[in-house]
DNA sequence: CTCCGATGCATTGTATACAATAGAGGGATG
DNA sequence: CATCCCTCTATTGTATACAATGCATCGGAG
């Protein structure tokens, strides 16, 4: 699925693939103006490589435009994130069925490894790395659905949605839950138990959203918007 | 759901627009070369917003991008058929059971307006209208599960199928039949049954599948790739 | 004091100039 | 005759100059 030669680099791209993460990170708040100098400065390029990345960014769902006025961080709304792991349920759901039709053994058993993730609690770039590892363990069971379309559409969603975890809400300790739930997940992808994956994956996203949605209720409220 | 307010004009997103409807209707044929100096002598404009929109739809996969060697109507391969049905099937049959959930009457009712749609063969622009009141309909549903994350995936995924009924296949005559069918999603719509709209979505969508698939067995082996 | 409009500045939109790359074609060499 | 390499050209990638727009500021009228 990922290319084997490696792609020409060009500026465009390093500044696309800089500024989404930023972006995904809330290194970028959600609202702040994306000024076309500022970043051109930050990530080392003119004007135009800057433009470019914002404009696919944009057409991933990251980044507002307003003609003349510039591009911003999108804003994070709780209609965003209610919408956001709705769509992901249907998804997710159906993919862990088409995956365990369709993955080898092997490709399953690939998923251990990226199941393990821990952070420690007060330490960003560890926190930051466990949620990159578990976005991958997703990644890895979407893309052994073999439908490409549906790969693309997932991961672009879960990228949204990976921004939620980066809002500073108290979301407890549940690097152990979703180490257990991603280990029961693998269990019945190897049973070949459809039924059962899903169930897994359903109770996964319903938990990762009540986390969310609970925090923001208790300290949330200037955070993101009522969803205009 | 739209703006109310008319969105400022500029040439980058005229170009966008125009662009992305020659694609979407093959006036660029899959895996053509899009040269930025001809589109931009085409859509009336300098390279700059010609290469911006090349941008925005190489991020909703209707354009390729090799670096250094230019933009491509992105080629349609069998696979890419395969998956974006598959995909439309399970995206669409479970908005309408949101819809069923969440729309209301007057809603519905506008629904109508846009099932009646028709075309007479072998009538190029007639047949384009159909296609184009065919997908406000399905975009009507969408909208109607009031998640703009399902209605934004929903929208581009059924932006990228629309570009396979313009292949040229022999289809048959399937206004008719679309027609019925939606008189009866609409129905079920308003019956509020949603396991029966979720089934008239499903027939549909394996119909209009099995068409392309059908017709492309027959004569389009060198119209599409074989996947990868 | 408030409101309104003009003016200036900061920022984006667009065009163009220049640099880098890919690919074709041709000539020398074995 | 095949092969390699060089050059030349077409095309894209990037930077920059200029135009258009939005916004804040300031000054005057009421």
């Amino acid at each position: 699925m990922s290319s084997p030669v490696a792609r020409k680099r060009t500026i465009s791209e390093d500044v696309y693939r800089a500024l989404k993460r930023d972006v995904l990170t809330l290194a970028h708040a959600p609202g702040a103006p994306l000024k076309e100098h500022e970043l051109a400065d930050r990530y080392g390029s003119s004007r135009v490589p800057v433009r470019e990345a914002c404009r696919r960014l944009q057409q991933e769902g990251l980044v507002d435009s307003i003609p003349y006025k510039g591009y911003f961080a999108r804003r994070i709304s709780v209609e965003e994130i209610a919408d956001s792991f709705e769509l992901r349920l249907v998804l997710e759901s159906h993919a862990v069925v088409l995956a365990v039709e369709r993955a080898g053994d092997d490709q399953i058993a690939e998923l251990k490894a990226l199941a393990d993730a821990e952070y420690t609690r007060e330490d960003w770039p560890s926190y930051a790395a466990f949620l990159e590892k578990n976005r991958e363990y997703h990644l890895a069971v979407a893309r052994m659905t073999g439908n490409k379309q549906l790969f693309q559409v997932l991961r672009d969603l879960i990228e949204r949605i990976q921004r939620f975890f980066f809002l500073g809400l108290d979301l407890g300790d549940f690097g152990a839950e979703m180490r257990k739930e991603h280990e029961a997940l693998t269990a019945a992808l190897l049973a070949r138990d459809g039924e059962a994956a899903a169930q897994c994956v359903r109770e996964q996203i319903r938990s990762s959203r009540d986390r969310i949605m609970k925090a923001l209720g208790k300290e949330g409220a200037d955070l993101v918007g009522k969803g205009q």
